[in-house]
DNA sequence: ATACTATATGAGTATATACTCATATAGTCA
DNA sequence: TGACTATATGAGTATATACTCATATAGTAT
């Protein structure tokens, strides 16, 4: 089976493309940390994070590794940080690029 | 109803995340179209590609303009081509860096 | 071995998404 | 007016996603 490259792209946004998941990246931020951390801290249920963490894991979008009995992750690509800032300014320009385009126009 | 900003982002970035709706994107970078050039090009069903246009509409990515029976559509924030090409390095990491990661530590 | 801790996963449920076909609506043109 | 064209939307279906509870697995510490 083929994969495209429109197909690749949406993958890795459809990753990024949840509220919980961009909490636990900006998270994440701070340097590696394990499920036991992330859960309490952000008040998630540790199986639902669990889920979560496959999905960013498959996506390479974090790398993990076994220490002990943990699971730690980290940052794999800096530059979703890129995605999700600009992600920001997009969703902020939709209230106020209305007007500009009407008188565009 | 308030909206985090965490909700923001993935509405954004969820309505970025679909191959048909990349590849329309794409498709608009080469000016505005309606969707009655779109859809054959594309080989979109009408009603489907419709339904991604306001999907498009709702989160800003793209204006739509009425021009007699026909709905024009062009990109309304040209950084959303920063996204795309964003998710693409890091698709395209993917594979790669495994081996990167695993010299590192 | 036993108790404890951290994580993964099966199973169930609720909701969202993508898609199609049929039909409604609105504008165009003879 | 009637026929035609472009788009929107209701309804149905199939699939994916997020979430929870319960349970399994694996490593730790006594």
């Amino acid at each position: 089976m083929q994969t495209s490259r429109y197909e690749l792209k949406a993958n890795v946004l459809t990753a990024l493309a949840h509220p919980n998941r961009i909490r636990i990246l900006e998270y994440l931020k701070g340097g590696a940390k394990c499920n036991c951390e992330i859960a309490p801290a952000l008040e998630l249920e540790q199986s639902n994070l669990s889920r979560h963490m496959k999905i960013l894991v498959q996506e390479k979008i974090v790398v993990s590794w076994k220490d002990g009995l943990r699971v730690n992750y980290r940052i794999a690509d800096q530059r979703i940080f890129d995605i999700l800032s600009l992600a920001g300014k997009v969703a902020h320009a939709e209230a106020k690029t209305r007007v500009k385009i009407l008188e565009e126009r």
